[in-house]
DNA sequence: CCTTGCCTTGACGCCGGTGGCAGGGTCTAG
DNA sequence: CTAGACCCTGCCACCGGCGTCAAGGCAAGG
């Protein structure tokens, strides 16, 4: 399977296969006339990355789930390795969550706020109150 | 006051306060040897940036804030556009915690499924398991 | 032979906020 | 006069995951 074919069965394009491959993700054999050549297995590989990455996974995080399936797993969760980092993302996303609602409780704060003295402050009588 | 001395009320650098006077949120009257020169509000308008870039807002979310500031509110964030731009975040920010839970929910799963499937092929016997 | 369409490597662009450097001017105190 | 501490403009670097262009090699069909 050449770059093109592989980079269409899973969703991707050549420029991101190579960039996975310099980034240590993928291999390919070569053949005579320097082409990369890919094996059928390589589609799971990629589409395992594209799945990692959609969850918001770095490429460097994404590393040992493709060992894992290589070593010939069913699913590339299953290595202690990848586990780990799925434990790792799974707390970063928690810190995430509370700091958005931190977030989201000062804007709601700051928009009750604004709303309660736009009736005091911002009246045809004060006209420089709006921005525009 | 000086660039340098506006920078450190404030809690940044000149680089930076050149850099949002680029980008249009500061503006800064020149004395005759073309040094920076500000007015003591300004402070304030540099405290609004930095508070809401702290919030995750882009520079450009922030004119309508500085906007309103300078119109002479007490608050940038009593008028119309910076109302609309804190609901347009709100929801954002809800959008993001919304995915981000989502995302939360799939890592779990896959966590108990890694470690579950660990017990079955992760052993001494098949140490093809192990990524590393 | 020529075109078409794949492949190769290498390099720059993007986005946003900032750091940092180069190369120069200005002000002030000693 | 000089040192040092400011100030000025302008440009490169960064991070990450690519898109995109350049310039060329290789395969196959008309």
């Amino acid at each position: 399977m050449l770059i093109g074919e592989l980079a269409e069965h899973a969703g991707t394009s050549a420029r991101t296969l190579r960039y996975y491959e310099s980034r240590g993700l993928l291999r390919a054999d070569r053949s005579s006339n320097g082409y990369r050549t890919y094996d059928a297995a390589e589609v799971r590989v990629v589409r395992e990355i594209r799945a990692l990455l959609a969850v918001g996974f770095a490429l460097d995080d994404i590393r040992p789930f493709v060992a894992c399936l290589r070593a010939g797993n069913a699913s590339g969760d299953v290595c202690p390795d990848s586990v780990a980092v799925l434990r790792r993302k799974l707390a970063e996303v928690d810190a995430a969550v509370a700091r958005l609602g931190e977030v989201r409780e000062q804007l709601r704060t700051q928009l009750t706020h604004a709303i309660t003295h736009r009736e005091e402050t911002c009246t045809p009588q004060r006209p420089s109150c709006w921005s525009q």
